[in-house]
RNA sequence: GGGCGGUUAGCUCAGUUGGUUAGAGCACUUGCCUUACAAGCAAGGGGUGACUGGUUCGAGUCCAGUACCGCCCACCA
């Protein structure tokens, strides 16, 4: 296996990092080695996810990326912390929204679904979910989704769809699902009831009709007003307020509903609101809430005028048939031609619209099904007071309990054919109910065969709610339920906190009697580059797929072309967008940042690999000895990044996570590590075997820490690795896992941390930035060997520095180093002042020495100005008092280096004066 | 009508319990194809922290108010 090693090694390894070669290659082995599995094991923790389903209606977008993004870097987290890890998959039927699509796509053929009826038209149905159902899953593999696949679900497999039956029944044996004729939301396009939270209001600019309805045996009238004039013609009455003295009078009165002639009573009722308008209202039960409400109160007649299909009904007289807006045109003209139109007011306010088609609903009477809502939420309430459930970030909280706090009953049936039957089968001889689980054969009141099932299906939102136990087996007791159950933290959108969350607790706690997650994680919305949301008429979406393996897609009417970034360039660049569940304003071009990113991370490795390959790294543990300084430096800082990403992915602190990495990877490892041990490396023999170990190691360390985010990349140079150094460690090495998605999570060595290491590497640096921005500043070449002089402001500092004067001395390029406290400047030269020392560069001929004088003076006044403003504060007694020790300590030093920094400034300027 | 989020460098955004000179990526300037990497290296420029007031020895950070942008909720006949 490992003949590949020295130049034909390097040989296999690109100077680019080509995503689309390794990706589809690790997946496969991932999936074959069941990697992504977890089964309940009493000898580890649960750790469980469950996937917000994606809805079969289409493809995957941005928004479902982000999301699974971070719940996959989670569950890898877990995984390799030694927990049993599941991340349940599976996809939602999504009832209307589906329904829909394929209607649309039936209507490009010609085709409307009655054609087909109600067999031919599911089957089309589910021929979709096929093939959308399996193009989700397939995206989410090729992001790097570690779900349990074998476990995959789909909210209409069979046993989810018992699961809700023995739902609708239990509920309504209790009394909480029930059946009655009420005022529901209804879509004219769609054909079916809606839920309250499916509707979308939407501000238009409107019209308020005033309209006289005169008196019965009087010459007066009383003058309504209305936005929605043709639902006048199923009035019952008009009203006013009790305490009204100017109607007074009128209650008890009759009036005649123009244009039906119909006779009205006046009533008095508190829901009028006398400032408003002319005090009077007219009452519709049949088309409006309030007015259902007062027609219960008063026993009026509910007069449906508007059908189900948007048209006026034979109630309505003249204008039965007439579409529900032509209606009110040409009722209006009438209104004026009976000269009964007193004034028309210009007015903005929202109607309802339907959130899967944007028709605007109308308030129907009709018979449907309920879920009595407030037993069920005021127990999901009390969850969340209890701390039982909390939200991340903590703002959400409100927003989920203002909801259940107002809740007002669901409606959940739907006059729709795709989704869950609802199991309730009508008597066709006695006209009885029979609510059961399974289909029954006759009767349960008088025993005969002729029982229809009713037609209706549930609210899509219903099985959604059982998400959590449904797919771990509920009704049924298994082992996964058991185990996985409650599961550990819920990643989502706030858009379904309604829709799902928040039911989800309810339903969780009614049958399971335990909360569903203890934790929900609310993401960001992904907007485009402007701040808009992404939509399809928009043409402003952003593909996933696209980005990760590239392609064309259309955007804003052109036609763009990409390359493709690789999943794990998508995956860290949203993962370093994610900060506090803010909103994600997202272009395309935002993933160069994570392509970038792993280019650079695979060179480092591809530099690791080369050097590694064929050289004996031992087999004994590195003595401490043996440990250069920069070793120490590294491990001490690896140690610390261990430990922060590790609370970073915990606290889901996603951004922090990515940019702790960036920092230690980029900065640390490859900036000043790799070409620290350049040199080592190079002078072979036993120089090189410490570095070498600690070069695997930290590399090692590295791949597992980047894992969760990138997990493609981190898989293949892990195995690229385990071929030059198949064993690792300090220590004694050992054999690394197999494969990284199983390896261990590194446990941070706090033995390694040493603080006075990095306080000498940032000294170091310093004196090297120095160096190199001298050489920069007078456009020195970059070769030409400086006789470099550090002047170290006491002994303590040039103790720390000698030691390390070798590796300044190779990394500034420098021909010499000298360093000593208080050594006095050579003449005709530069220097750089800072903190604890001064660094001097000869330019005899180089340096225009009146430039640098104006330089030093500019720098002196800049330090004159912070020293004034330090004497101010420590002179000031309130500051010196009251503010802590340290600070004060702190502000002192400051102050006596600052004034020595002066010194040597003027010192510089006075020389150069000569 | 109620609530929430935002306003920091040219752009997109970070900033932990209030405490040195407010950071990053992109863009920009200068010099480099230095045998891991030009998708890169080195150096650098760039900010009245939306505005007003308050608390405090000290405010980007806490409080009050204002403005603008975005989102959510609401039985506004």
């Amino acid at each position: 296996m490992s003949e590949t090693k020295g130049e034909s090694f390097a040989d296999r390894l690109p100077k680019h990092y080509v995503p689309a070669d390794v990706e589809p290659r690790w997946l496969e082995t991932w999936l074959a080695s069941g990697s992504f599995r977890s089964a309940p094991d009493r000898a580890k923790k649960p750790y469980c996810i469950v996937i917000p389903p994606p809805n079969v209606t289409g493809i995957l977008h941005m928004g479902h990326a982000l999301n699974c993004t971070l719940q996959d870097i989670l569950v890898r987290h877990a995984r390799m912390r030694g927990y049993e890890a599941l991340w349940m998959p599976g996809t939602d039927h999504a009832g209307i929204a589906t329904q829909n699509v394929v209607e649309r796509s039936l209507a490009e053929e010609g085709l409307h679904r009655d054609a087909l009826g109600r067999d031919g038209f599911i089957d089309r149905v589910w021929g979709w979910r096929g093939k959308y159902g399996s193009a989700i899953v397939n995206q989410l593999k090729r992001l790097g989704c570690s779900c349990d696949w074998r476990r995959e679900r789909f909210t209409m497999d069979d046993g989810l769809s018992r699961a809700v039956r023995e739902v609708f029944v239990g509920l309504y044996k209790e009394g909480l699902v029930y059946r009655g004729r009420r005022l529901i939301n209804w879509c004219v396009r769609c054909r079916t009831a809606l839920s309250d939270d499916e509707i979308e209001h939407v501000e238009k600019q409107s019209r308020l009709w005033h309209i006289r309805y005169p008196l019965k045996d009087s010459r007066k009238s009383l003058t309504i007003a209305t936005t929605r004039p043709e639902t006048m013609l199923g009035d019952a009455a008009v009203a006013v307020h009790p305490d009204d003295e100017r109607y007074r009078e009128f209650v008890g009165a009759t009036v005649v509903l123009p244009v039906m002639n119909r006779e009205m009573p006046v009533i008095a009722d508190a829901m009028v609101d006398p400032a408003f308008g002319s005090g009077v209202v007219k009452i519709t039960p049949a088309h409006d809430p309030n007015d259902f409400e007062a027609g219960l109160r008063h026993d009026l007649e509910q007069i449906t005028v508007i059908g189900p299909d948007g048209a006026m009904t034979g109630a309505a007289g003249k204008y039965a048939g007439l579409d529900r807006f032509r209606a009110r045109e040409k009722l209006v003209e009438e209104l004026e031609e009976l000269g009964l139109l007193v004034k028309v007011e210009e007015r903005r306010n929202s109607v309802g619209q339907c959130y899967r088609c944007d028709q605007i609903v109308e308030p129907f009477l009709s018979e449907q099904w309920f879920v009595s809502m407030r037993p069920l939420a005021d127990k999901a309430i009390q969850a969340s007071r209890d701390g039982k459930v909390s939200f991340v970030p903590a703002r959400w909280e409100r927003v989920y309990l203002s909801w259940l706090e107002n809740v007002r009953d669901w409606c959940i049936s739907r006059q729709i054919w795709w989704g869950h039957r609802i199991p309730v089968w009508h008597c066709g001889a006695c006209g009885e109910m029979t609510v059961e689980v399974e289909a029954p054969a006759a009767c349960s009141k008088c025993g005969s065969g002729r029982l229809a099932q009713d037609p209706d299906v549930l609210d899509t939102w219903f099985s959604s709610a059982l998400w959590p136990f449904s797919t771990l087996g509920w009704p049924d007791e298994t082992p996964e339920l058991g185990y996985y159950y409650p599961t550990t933290v819920l990643v989502t959108a706030r858009d379904i906190i309604y829709f799902w969350v928040a039911r989800m607790v309810m339903m969780g706690l009614h049958f399971m009697k335990e909360v569903p997650f203890g934790e929900v994680y609310i993401n960001g919305t992904i907007l485009d580059e402007n701040g808009a949301r992404m939509s399809k008429s928009r043409e402003n979406g952003i593909d996933p797929l696209v980005m990760i393996q590239g392609g064309r897609q259309r955007r804003f009417g052109k036609e763009f072309s990409y390359e493709g970034y690789g999943a794990d360039a998508v995956r860290y660049t949203l993962c370093t967008l994610t900060t506090d569940g803010q909103d994600i304003k997202l272009a395309p071009t935002r993933f160069e940042m994570g392509r970038n990113f792993i280019n650079k991370m695979w060179n480092a490795s591809r530099f690791v690999l080369m050097r590694l390959a064929g050289v004996d790294q031992g087999t004994e543990p590195v003595a401490p000895e043996a440990l250069d300084f920069s070793d120490r430096w590294i491990l001490s800082r690896l140690a610390r990044v261990a430990g922060d990403a590790d609370r970073q992915i915990a606290g889901y602190r996603f951004h922090e996570y990515a940019k702790t990495l960036y920092e230690f990877a980029w900065g640390d490892f490859c900036d000043w590590y790799l070409e620290l041990v350049k040199p080592r490396l190079s002078a072979g023999g036993n120089a090189a075997g410490a570095p070498a170990r600690v070069l695997s190691w930290t590399l090692d360390n590295l791949l597992r820490l980047l894992h969760p985010v990138t997990p493609f990349f981190s898989e293949e140079v892990w195995s690229l690795l385990a071929e030059v150094a198949p064993a690792r460690g300090l220590g004694v090495p050992e054999a690394a896992a197999p494969l990284l998605i199983r390896a261990a999570w590194p446990e941070p060595d706090e033995s390694r941390i040493d603080a006075r290491a990095e306080a000498d590497m940032e000294q170091a640096m310093n004196v090297i930035r120095a160096v190199r921005n001298v050489r920069a500043k007078f456009n020195l070449p970059p070769k030409a060997p400086l006789a470099v002089t550090v002047s170290a402001a006491d002994d303590a500092i040039r103790d720390a520095l000698l030691p390390l004067a070798d590796m300044v001395r190779a990394q500034a390029g420098a021909g010499s180093l000298d360093i000593g406290v208080g050594v006095r400047k050579p003449p005709q030269s530069a220097a750089e002042v800072m903190t604890g020392l001064q660094v001097y560069l000869p330019l005899a001929g180089l340096m225009n020495v009146e430039v640098e004088r104006k330089r030093i003076g500019k720098e002196l006044g800049k330090k004159r100005d912070a020293l004034a403003r330090l004497n101010e504060k420590l002179c000031n007694y309130e500051f010196t008092s009251k503010a802590p020790p340290e600070v004060v300590k702190r502000e002192e030093d400051r102050k006596v280096e600052l004034a020595r920094q002066m010194g040597e400034l003027e010192a510089l300027r006075d020389s150069l004066a000569n």
